[in-house]
DNA sequence: GCGGTATTGAACTAATCGGTTCTTTAAAGT
DNA sequence: ACTTTAAAGAACCGATTAGTTCAATACCGC
């Protein structure tokens, strides 16, 4: 529920249909809406499918293309990327929601790098890696728009095309 | 006020205060707050200052670098692109300002397309205007990260290197 | 200075917001 | 079977939400 509205825009009511926990039973596990959201954020970080693609051995291109391509993929209808979106309601996001997702971002980075680092490339391994999160941050938000979900593979192609010859 | 907070987010009274006008006033001139939204993205999309960075003759690689590198800026303190950050509502969005947002979205793909076209690249020019449009809406999304602000300009650099190559 | 027109301020509506409390019901342990 | 514990339901809270109404006030053309 998070993810597809927001922390703003998701009601208390629309938490208590969507987790079929009734509002007793979420303010008995949790102190308030914040740490509702702080709790799912983590989860999805966690378990954040993503990591495990940059993971796959041997690390090199391939697993960064698979990453672009099944990382802003739409699960059970959401779109792009939770932690992505989220960055939209910075302004108003608890503190530890904010770190959270500077950190998240951080390791996702050092994974990137890692795997690109295994390639060996002449480029600053750095640079690339920072270049492949922007690229990723843009694919997940342009998921939401129709117009441009179908050819989001396309263009994944040819990044990697550009990356690889580095 | 959207800019910053987002549609569900900004209140009647924060809009009041922001704009100056009453409540009153407010609403002799829009039917409700889905149009005064509306008008503001329309207004936002009309005099987009990073249309003009893209029509600077000569049309070329220069005039993709200042709008990478001035489009997604602070302005007012507002971070990151309008456009972009209203993505992130498109669950909750009119379905005119769905339709705005995509429309915009032709219109500058297509002007950077222009300029592309006129280097004359090797690569095909759709596939690199669809990789400039993703990078910015990348670092539109970062803009609101401040740990990934100060390498922004860097972020660039490295991509028109890229792309001068073609 | 007078009259018409914007603009404002404040009171008000109905609905919803996040959050609390308490009673009832269901489940589990022994 | 009885007791303890967990979960559910529902009523309720004050605050805030978008939106309306109308009287008071400011402004401007004449």
């Amino acid at each position: 529920m998070f993810w597809k509205h927001g922390f703003a825009d998701a009601s208390l009511q629309e938490l208590e249909k969507a987790t079929g926990v009734n509002k007793s039973g979420l303010y008995s596990e949790f102190s308030d809406k914040e740490e509702l959201f702080l709790e799912s954020l983590r989860f999805y970080l966690d378990r954040l499918p993503q990591r495990e693609l940059l993971m796959v051995e041997p690390l090199g291109w391939d697993n960064i293309e698979q990453f672009l391509k099944l990382g802003p993929r739409n699960t059970e209808g959401q779109k792009g990327c939770f932690a992505i979106s989220s960055m939209r309601e910075l302004a108003i996001l608890p503190p530890a929601a904010i770190e959270m997702l500077e950190r998240g971002r951080v390791q996702l980075k050092r994974l990137i790098a890692r795997n690109i680092e295994a390639e060996k490339p002449k480029a600053d391994v750095n640079d690339l890696a920072g270049m492949v999160l922007t690229f990723f941050a843009g694919l997940s938000v342009e998921r939401n728009l129709k117009s441009s979900r179908a050819n989001a593979g396309r263009k994944v192609d040819n990044l990697m095309q550009v990356l690889r010859s580095f």
